[in-house]
DNA sequence: TTAGTATT
DNA sequence: CATAATACTAAA
């Protein structure tokens, strides 16, 4: 019995493979789009093919991934995996897998320098034979080594329970709350939308001082790697976790908090919408795309509202159809919807 | 400045 | 044809 998760892993080692395989990125994104759907779905794909016959009634299921992913169903195999599979090694993925190596550079290292393992990898680092290789100049072979370290140490990323991080968002936020420059600090991403388990942890501090606050996060006595720091965006590891940090303007909280929370479906639904109605939506606020006036942006509910939204609960922000239900202004009744003042 | 990777 | 918008880093 192959079960609907099953096809999610499916489709998105098939994406991530073609992406390796450095085919066109829409092809790759079909994949994701499908594995998405599949992920949403309440019913059982096998039920749904035995049903109607295909897979094809699915959104983002065209006749290709419809037909690749009924074999799988019916026959428990996919050739077309396997045929990508014996064309690019699949150990690849792990390696794209640390932070900072994406497809782009585990092509160039499988094809430049044989490198197929997260073991061939290291040894490549060591040995020098990494340079001259393009974009890997010594910086960059130094922090895929400490990647390969973290891996081996923490066994790689995976997403933890709920329950089991709420104590470190406590301390956490504490710690920011603690600063002097900070105004308000907030926990963000799929902690806020109430998921039971998460992938990493995301944070928001309302200051006028970021660069400072930034400093203070990568300094706190928790943080034991810091992958990147700039004048917005911090990102550490704190107990085998990753924990990203967003420093704003109190007054460009509520876009922040918005954009920060997610899910990424949820926002580009959003930001889809901004455009339908001649915005602009990001997470400094919503925009006039002719001018640069701001509309909204100091608050979730008046960024909604900018948008002609009923503010939506966070639990609610995964693009099932919470945006469509939150809809203030009718659908279809006017062609111009961004004429209104 | 650009390429690559990353984030929601 | 093609999902939105932006941030950080190292290389060129």
């Amino acid at each position: 019995m192959v079960a609907n998760a099953d096809v999610v892993r499916t489709l998105e080692r098939i994406a991530d493979l073609l992406d390796i395989k450095g085919e066109n990125p829409f092809k790759s994104r079909s994949y994701r789009l499908a594995a998405v759907q599949v992920e949403n779905l309440s019913e059982q794909l096998t039920d749904i093919l035995a049903r109607e016959g295909s897979l094809d009634p699915i959104e983002g299921f065209g006749p290709a991934i419809s037909e690749k992913m009924a074999t799988l169903l019916t026959t428990g195999r996919s050739p077309y995996l396997e045929q990508l599979e014996a064309e690019i090694p699949p150990t690849l993925l792990e390696i794209t897998g640390l932070p900072g190596v994406g497809p782009r550079t585990a092509a160039t290292l499988w094809k430049e320098a044989g490198v197929t393992t997260l073991d061939d990898l290291e040894a490549a680092c060591r040995s020098g034979r990494l340079a001259g290789l393009p974009r890997m100049g010594a910086r960059t072979v130094e922090k895929i080594l400490a990647a390969c370290a973290a891996q081996r140490d923490t066994g790689g990323r995976q997403r933890r329970p709920r329950a089991g991080v709420e104590p470190l968002v406590d301390t956490l936020l504490d710690a920011l709350r603690g600063l002097p420059a900070t105004r308000r600090a907030e926990v963000a991403g799929s902690f806020r939308r109430g998921r039971d388990t998460v992938g990493d942890l995301d944070l928001l501090v309302a200051t006028e001082q970021p660069h400072d606050v930034l400093v203070s996060f990568a300094a706190l006595p928790q943080v034991e790697r810091v992958l990147l720091r700039g004048d917005t965006k911090c990102s550490v590891v704190v107990d085998g976790l990753q924990v990203d940090c967003r420093a704003v303007a109190p007054d460009q909280f509520g876009a922040a908090w918005q954009y920060f929370t997610g899910s990424q479906a949820h926002n580009i639904r959003l930001r889809g919408i901004a455009l339908r109605r001649g915005l602009l939506l990001n997470e400094y606020g919503v925009f006039g795309s002719d001018d640069d006036t701001r509309v909204a942006g100091a608050t979730e509910e008046e960024v909604y509202e900018a948008l002609g939204l009923r503010w939506i609960p966070p639990e609610q922000r995964e693009d099932r159809g919470e945006v469509e239900a939150a809809r203030i202004t009718p659908v279809g009744v006017s062609s111009q919807e961004g004429s209104e003042s």
